[in-house]
DNA sequence: TGTACATCAGTGAACGCGCGTTCACTGATGTAC
DNA sequence: TGTACATCAGTGAACGCGCGTTCACTGATGTAC
């Protein structure tokens, strides 16, 4: 008798426990993630708080789901955009045909972080101290600065050669077995630091009150990391 | 009879005051700021929990004074390094006689937020939802603004003038009355966020595992900001 | 198809914890005559 | 200088809260004969 796919206990299993990361993502969204609380998901489920305990390990443990899938999600758009971007790049919006994959992955990650800020700031954001992510996470990292590596380097040549180039030419570890030279290492580097320096004071509200539209900044930004 | 100064009573709030907020820093820095609890700082002072009302309105209002003071405390640090690297700046450690006041404050800035981390992510990290700075913060973080705008207006100009730099024409109150033109306000709103970016990801430890000197990638960052 | 059994989702009570905050009170310190 | 009084720092008990987590138990659901 061949397996008919999962049982109806684990398909029931499957459903609860995506309802109860989705009102973890909403609970994320108004009070952050600090304020997470199994107990205020079980209330809002419907269920009492130790019931979770059949879907969850811990508290702990949920978060670092969250932050599995909060990175899986930007791998996953990462991977897609740039794919769409090479194919053609037309689809994406506000960039014309032939655009730079990198443009298309710049504001692929800007629509990402402020369609759910608080998802943004649990990976970018002040980290919980003394908490270390599983290896896994770390190499779903890995891949998103793969994906901005083969982007980078398909951009024509920037700035010349300078010292931090050198340096990185025997500090690489971290590209894996990437084989971009130094200069675009740096340049992924750059674009990666430049962006989140703009999309982390904007979620954070820093520009709020501030009377310019943070949008245009953003893009005024992506074009110099472009030319630059 | 004239005023002989504070009282005995008033000199022994000053400082009890004084210990609370340093015990609150000491606690800030190894368990974040959301986790800064009365209590605990009441107990490594040897006293008990209640004692504290009679220097703290609230924990809500406790916080919110170590907000100001660290953002006062970057203040006072800019306008010195300012000051001192306009009238000479060969003190400036790392940095000829003769550079710019810009490179001084960006070196006082990764200086200060590598000092206390927990301390710059206070003011730059994420933000406690629904937390709403007073006015005389945001006025001292307007202050910052001022020395950098000073700064990038004493720089020799850079890129040409683009979309944003229009845009910033007619968006530019947040400035307040400063003189500059819009493009050194451009440049104000780059050095911060991109500096920024690369603090905040240096604090939050996304560099850690990486090879590289996150020094040395700041440097080029500020070499860049200087030329570009 | 019907019955017996095993599995397992969910409950309510409970534990221990720490939090912010209030209150009535004690005892030391500074002040005024 | 000495005494009477007012000020005020600090205490311990208490309140109410919500948290994560465990445990023994009930009752529904799926499974095997």
């Amino acid at each position: 008798m061949t397996d008919a796919g999962p049982s109806s206990r684990e398909r029931y299993r499957a459903q609860v426990r995506a309802e109860i990361k989705q009102h973890a993502w909403e609970q994320i969204a108004t009070t952050g993630a600090s304020a997470l609380s199994l107990n205020a998901i079980a209330k809002q489920m419907g269920m009492s708080g130790p019931a979770l305990y059949r879907y969850c390990v811990s508290r702990d443990d949920l978060i670092t789901e969250l932050i599995r899938d909060a990175y899986r999600g930007l791998a996953d758009i990462f991977h897609a955009t740039a794919a769409e971007a090479a194919a053609g790049g037309a689809a994406v919006d506000g960039e014309g045909g032939g655009a730079p994959v990198a443009a298309a992955l710049a504001y692929a990650l800007r629509r990402w972080a402020l369609e759910d800020p608080q998802r943004y700031l649990l990976i970018y954001g002040t980290p919980v101290p003394g908490y270390h992510a599983p290896d896994d996470i770390t190499s779903i990292a890995a891949e998103i600065m793969a994906v901005l590596l083969d982007a980078c380097a398909a951009l024509r040549p920037g700035a010349p050669v300078d010292a931090f180039d050198t340096h990185l030419e025997t500090h690489r570890s971290w590209a894996g077995d990437h084989p971009a030279p130094a200069p675009v290492l740096h340049r992924a580097l750059t674009f990666w630091s430049r962006l989140h320096g703009l999309l982390s004071l904007e979620v954070a509200g820093h520009f709020t009150g501030m009377a310019f539209d943070p949008a245009l900044l953003y893009a005024a930004e992506v074009d110099d990391l472009l030319s630059g």
